[in-house]
DNA sequence: GTCTATAGTGCGATAGAC
DNA sequence: GTCTATCGCACTATAGAC
């Protein structure tokens, strides 16, 4: 197995696997490197930590999140352009990415600390918002308030979309969790 | 020193010394113990874990938040309930206890770690939260996402609080927050 | 690729309070 | 004497150093 292609693959594919069939805190990252044909040391190389290992490519939803914010027509406001990023995420939570989000949404919530890491992966997303944002023109705190509702958008909406994949999508949900939102800052 | 009383409160004192001395990585769990006079096995006696020693009593600014927004009146919209929510809070954080909230913000955003475990507080608290809107009658999504935006809304007046004690307070901080959400809500 | 430090746990012993 | 906080030790797994 030694040099099998896509070491890094292998190790995230047992690594679901394991979590699946014994749970995350039962399973050991030598039992995942044993799986995938390879050995501890070389899951630290790719993975900082056990955790990291189901949060690998977080960093390109965040590329594309703040991709559609900065290109938002300049008159938009914040909210608007918050929109238009989260509707840029949702294009990678198509239905046939849903067995796997919804498999590894169970694993997270099985675990305090892997509950731990997914929130301050979508505060690291919500300080790019902020930041794209800012660029913008948009001042403090109101990039900072704006980023964090549009993230709390997001949550609200992911976990419906994972819950019951309706036939309108994503994209729908996110739409009704804004309203929503819209519909509570206006009430007195 | 076995006997001395107070062995949760000198552990606790101990911990916040070396964190600000060596820094929270730097600083074992055997370091805290020895200087509280105490051992590492009794550390753990009074905290799950090490990063446990600086979130202890978090649990009563929760109960704090969930009895203001259980009380307000019953037709207040669900905003103006986490509001009123937020202003007990508030009553916390007072000038006397500035320096030491300003000590722990600081250790806290030096570790990655303590960021995480700040977090899930913070997500405890929303999700207490929403389960009183849901107690008031809140359906959902909107309960979580008025929770949530609270929240948001804490952080914000928090870190502002931290950075700079204004004379009018914790309050004025929060009610400023929240009109800057309702204004970015109302917004196209 | 091995070797080590540290977090965290289980269990039994012990010291002191009452 | 009992009761309980503390301790000592042995152990596993993560994570990082060499």
């Amino acid at each position: 197995m030694r040099w099998l292609p896509d070491a890094m693959g292998r190790l995230q594919a047992a690594a679901l696997e394991l979590f699946l069939e014994r749970g995350y805190e039962a399973t050991t990252v030598a039992d995942i490197a044993e799986r995938a044909g390879l050995t501890k040391r070389t899951f630290f190389r790719y993975f900082a930590d056990k955790r990291e290992v189901l949060f690998i490519g977080s960093e390109r939803l965040v590329e594309a999140f703040v991709a559609a914010v900065t290109q938002a027509p300049a008159e938009a406001p914040p909210l608007a352009a918050m929109e238009a990023g989260l509707h840029a995420l949702g294009d990678s939570f198509t239905a046939e990415r849903h067995r796997f989000a919804a498999e590894r949404a169970a694993i997270i919530a099985s675990s305090p600390e892997l509950q731990e890491r997914e929130l301050i992966k979508l505060a690291a997303m919500a300080a790019a918002a902020a930041a794209a944002l800012r660029a913008r023109g948009v001042g403090e705190p109101a990039a900072t308030l704006a980023a964090d509702a549009a993230i709390t958008v997001f949550r609200v909406a992911f976990s419906r979309w994972v819950a019951d994949d309706r036939p309108e999508g994503f994209r729908a949900l996110t739409r009704e969790s804004l309203d929503t939102l819209r519909m509570l800052a206006a009430a007195p």
